[in-house]
DNA sequence: ATTTGTGAAAATCTTCACAGCC
DNA sequence: GGCTGTGAAGATTTTCACAAAT
């Protein structure tokens, strides 16, 4: 498929059309009038405007389950992420092989960073250690944190900290499921009260199908 | 604290207070004038409202570091979420315990679905067999699906899909980094150019902070 | 005196609709 | 004829500002 129209686009993402080419517009004037977006040269402007054609050297402290599935998770490699190093501050774990890197010492945490330029550091340690891992990752030079530990980082101005937790995409599912069988018991008792009448095609009102999100990042 | 007004939960979440409060009020009327929110109550009301309050049995599909990095993570229980079992198609799994569950073989998904009454599945396995786990857990009654598999998964009416991509967040601070690293070139440029002047606080202008988020769930 | 809850205003985002180009 | 790029219109979200409550 050489060339793809904003139509097919929105279509697949289930958005509207003109959003999407409003949304490209931004980016600059990709497309062409009459034929659509060149499939392969939107790609890498995206690419390139997102920042993923470019080689990102990353760090993972904190070698447990977790570390372990995010240094094999094959994502990574094709989005410009680089692992340059695995670190864990268990001497039992130093030397061992994971995803087909050989864990390091935490002692050495520092120099592995200034030797391979790395500017974003993941941590997936337990949580009563976050903190001080953070302080040392900062102080040696990285910028970007990528925090899955259930802490909350404190770092200085312009270093991001983005927190991941993995039971807030469960939760956002609850919620709908409650609102399933919130709607149901709705429904049959409108039922129940209109016999006759029955209709179940009932949109949800409310702000939106997503969760009001009154806490940012 | 007993008690908490908008304008300090507003400053803790980087928020508006006035936005705080009307997000507040679409929950109801907690608040006290005068007084602010009391913060238990507070608390109790948006468990309940975003489903925290309900006891919700999951299973976990494929247990591999993901799968035990979630069977292990604290932050399931204090939120209403049960791991009901773990499953996983390789013979050799069964029987091992996993954060003080044994693992059992897929054979039993079924069962192990209706007789727990399991209404949320997450799927931990390798992308070749996700869409063959959620035909079955649809099958068997699952109505919400956490997918980590890098698969874009097809589900009936009905049914809601969540798909986890762990390097979108990397994606997220790269993007940011990029523009770190774009500013203070611009910056050094302008500089160059107006030598005597010096004004280093420009802030981005720019849609926002974030990602442009042309894609959809 | 203080702080909520909320109409009304302002700002932002999304969609429409069509001129302009292939 | 077909499709992009974009002003203008429409819809939604956010903020202001103040009456009502304790």
């Amino acid at each position: 498929m050489p060339t793809v129209s904003s139509e097919e686009l929105a279509a697949a993402a289930g958005v509207n059309s003109a959003k999407l080419r409003k949304d490209f517009s931004y980016l600059g004037s990709y497309g062409t009038r009459g034929v659509g977006y060149d499939v392969e040269y939107l790609v890498y402007q995206i690419s390139r405007e997102l920042g993923l054609t470019q080689d990102w050297p990353v760090v993972i402290v904190g070698i447990g389950n977790l570390g372990a599935a995010l240094a094999n998770y094959g994502g990574f490699a094709s989005r410009g992420f680089r692992v340059a190093a695995l670190i864990d501050a268990d001497p039992a774990m130093a030397g061992k092989q994971v995803a087909g890197i050989a864990v390091q010492h935490s002692d050495g945490l520092e120099k592995i960073i200034s030797d391979n330029g790395v500017s974003i550091g993941v941590i997936t340690t337990p949580p009563s250690v976050a903190q001080q891992v953070c302080d040392r990752l900062v102080a040696a030079g990285v910028t970007s944190i990528l925090n899955f530990a259930p802490t909350v980082l404190s770092v200085p101005d312009g270093v991001d900290v983005r927190k991941v937790d993995l039971s807030i995409e469960l939760q956002i599912l609850a919620f709908h499921e409650q609102r399933k069988a919130g709607e149901e018991a709705a429904l049959n008792e409108a039922a129940a009260l209109a016999a006759p009448v029955g209709r179940a095609d009932s949109t949800d009102q409310g702000p939106d199908g997503d969760v009001p999100a009154v806490m940012p990042a």
